[in-house]
DNA sequence: TTATATGATTGATG
DNA sequence: CATCAATCATATAA
């Protein structure tokens, strides 16, 4: 008695599964969601979460997550960049870059304020090239930091409260959730660490090229020439002129003050050093008037060498008396210590 | 190109 | 701290 086996088989009822790759009917079936429905599932899960078993049944999984992640967690050692970044903290405060600090109160006030021990302050009128770039890197600097530190809370904030939202339905510890935001900060404080890598390198490269100042060095124009020059062979008898009046010719001749004590500075020592060369000049801004009078050039050289020489003689008297080897005697000028009791030391009387 | 003029910097001084 | 003296590195004249 054998079954023959080609019996039209129908007794299996085929499944009415569909075929594979028919996306149709997940579309239809998707389609087929009402509000209803959703409504449905959504009552259903509030049922679920309400259920008396579910506090113990979650426990277990919760449980068992809690011992796996122990694992996980020892690898969570934190911390080596710490002393870079500390590093490049330092170098950056050094530059003038400050940080807003958590107490943000000065971050506005920090764009002006050189850092003390710095770079000099007004020495360079023309490396405003790089000088504006300084300060604008030194302006955006703590409002990116700013900026990313608000993200870094935003986003660990977002991803807290989902993980909180999930905890309810999937078992998500406190301590799991600190992990993630763990890890975050981890991330953030990689991203923190370029930025400043990159700015500390740009600083760097800034400053060098401001500190090359003199490189660049331009020339003054021609009204600060004029009013220097005036000055100086109206006062050639003493050119020191008082800290008023070095504001006063750096405003007309459109310079800073240093660059007019540099300015007198140089001019003091050259003038001294060849007498002959500006005596032309000089007789061009004061109408042919010198402390000392100077003949012909070749005297010139002989003079010269003759006040060399005796520069360190205590001569007064002679006509050269004036500037011939110091006129460096700095008598008060003018808005100095004057009537000084011996106590207030830093005169302030501007 | 070289030579001179010139603004800025550096170290020393009192 | 202001100044001097020497020096640097560039700008300009030759």
């Amino acid at each position: 008695m054998e079954t023959p086996c080609c019996r039209p088989a129908d007794p299996r009822r085929s499944p009415p599964r569909p075929p594979p790759g028919s996306d149709t009917d997940d579309v239809l079936q998707i389609m087929a969601i009402t509000d209803q429905s959703l409504d449905e599932a959504q009552a259903r899960k509030h049922a679920l979460n309400c259920h008396q078993m579910k506090p113990a049944l979650f426990s277990v999984p919760c449980e068992i997550k809690e011992k796996a992640g122990l694992n996980i967690r020892g690898i969570l050692a934190e911390g080596p960049p710490d002393a870079q970044l500390q590093k490049l903290d330092n170098m950056l405060l050094a530059e003038g870059m400050c940080r807003p600090e958590k107490h943000r109160r000065g971050a506005q006030a920090a764009a002006g304020t050189a850092t003390p021990g710095g770079c000099p302050n007004d020495s360079g009128p023309e490396h405003s090239d790089s000088r504006a770039k300084l300060s604008q890197t030194r302006q955006i600097y703590p409002s990116e930091l700013e900026k990313h530190e608000q993200a870094c809370r935003e986003f660990a904030t977002h991803v807290t409260s989902l993980l909180q939202e999930q905890s309810r339905i999937r078992p998500v510890s406190p301590k799991e959730i600190e992990h993630v935001v763990g890890i975050l900060h981890g991330k953030f404080n990689s991203v923190l660490m370029q930025l400043k890598e990159s700015t500390c390198e740009a600083v760097m490269t800034l400053r060098s090229r401001v500190l090359d100042a003199r490189r660049k060095r331009q020339n003054f124009g021609k009204q600060a020439t004029e009013v220097l020059n005036e000055y100086f062979y109206s006062h050639v008898s003493n050119p020191y002129p008082s800290e008023e009046t070095k504001e006063e010719l750096a405003r007309k001749g459109g310079i800073t003050v240093s660059q007019v004590s540099n300015w007198f500075s140089n001019k003091r020592i050259r003038y001294k050093k060849n007498m002959g060369k500006f005596q032309e000049k000089a007789t061009t801004y004061t109408g042919s008037f010198g402390p000392f009078p100077m003949t012909s050039t070749s005297d010139t050289l002989i003079t010269l060498q003759t006040l060399a020489s005796l520069r360190p003689a205590p001569g007064e008297g002679s006509l050269l008396g004036q500037a011939r080897g110091g006129w460096q005697v700095r008598r008060m000028s003018t808005a100095s210590p004057i009537g000084d009791p011996g106590r207030v030391t830093s005169n302030a009387s501007n």
